[in-house]
DNA sequence: ATTTTTATTTAGAATTATTCCAAATATTGA
DNA sequence: TCAATATTTGGAATAATTCTAAATAAAAAT
């Protein structure tokens, strides 16, 4: 479990949350672990599911604290696609998210963005943080020639 | 108020909302005009305030349905920023939004992309349906010599 | 090593956004 | 005009998230 890897992790997580300002605890080490055990992107809901698994008495609310500590920090993202609760991505890698409307999966999907900006053409002044940039369409695998007629 | 170029606009409508199997009713044109007249990004709450001074009976589920309608048959896009409400923008041009950290803001930000699938490299076998693209940061008068130090 | 300070966790209540419901009403087509 | 069907309405129900205050844990100071 906790081998010479994770103990470097750890570090590693300890710093980016000090960072911030945040502390390091065995919650926020736990769910930030949980998210990358299985790297879909999970509602907070489910995150909270997985977690309790090995750590039973975390809360809801701590889930919550945890995800927000992880996101300000810069080792999470999350994902808002359609109406439905926020999903979370340990992915930091530039990329996008892929939306299936037949199946309802999400998909990370690389960005190469040719140019400044992305290909974006901002007007004077405008200062970027972040581009959030979602697909909506259908999967390989449901719009296929084996998906259902 | 019924001019010739309103019930131009009506027609337009009616024959957009039919196309989707919808009818053509009071409210669903009304609730249009009011995301026409000014053209932010409201939250349904905010189309619900601005709809019932002209017609004050209007009710908030009212609001839900005809703005699901008018998503529905293509004329107005829901705007999903952050973990709150969903907004709603009757400009269907290509564009994406900016959303500013400090005002809240949410600017229109034309979008002209470079390429195939706007730069995008998808795998095969994915089919896009929508693009939503969104951006945090700054805007110019937040970010501004005039801004607050 | 102990104490102090401050952040975090926790459970549950409160809030917010949205969806669902069933009866009344309005629209479309025959 | 009548029948069939969709829409509107107000309120209840649900879902997601935030808030609260007491207990606990972590970091800093002694």
């Amino acid at each position: 479990m906790s081998s010479k890897k994770q103990d470097e992790m750890d570090a590693s997580l300890n710093k980016r949350l000090a960072t911030s300002g945040f502390r390091f605890t065995p919650q926020r080490q736990h769910v930030y672990n949980v998210l990358l055990q299985k790297r879909d992107h999970p509602t907070v809901e489910e995150v909270f599911i997985r977690s309790k698994e090995q750590m039973p008495d975390i809360s809801m609310a701590t889930v919550y604290n945890c995800l927000d500590a992880l996101v300000k920090c810069g080792l999470v993202r999350h994902v808002n696609l359609e109406r439905s609760a926020t999903r979370y991505c340990p992915n930091m890698k530039e990329h996008c998210h892929f939306y299936c409307d037949d199946c309802g999966g999400i998909f990370d999907v690389d960005f190469s963005p040719s140019g400044e900006q992305g290909g974006l053409q901002l007007p004077e002044g405008f200062k970027v943080k972040q581009f959030d940039i979602s697909i909506r369409g259908t999967c390989p695998s449901c719009a296929g020639p084996k998906a259902k007629p």
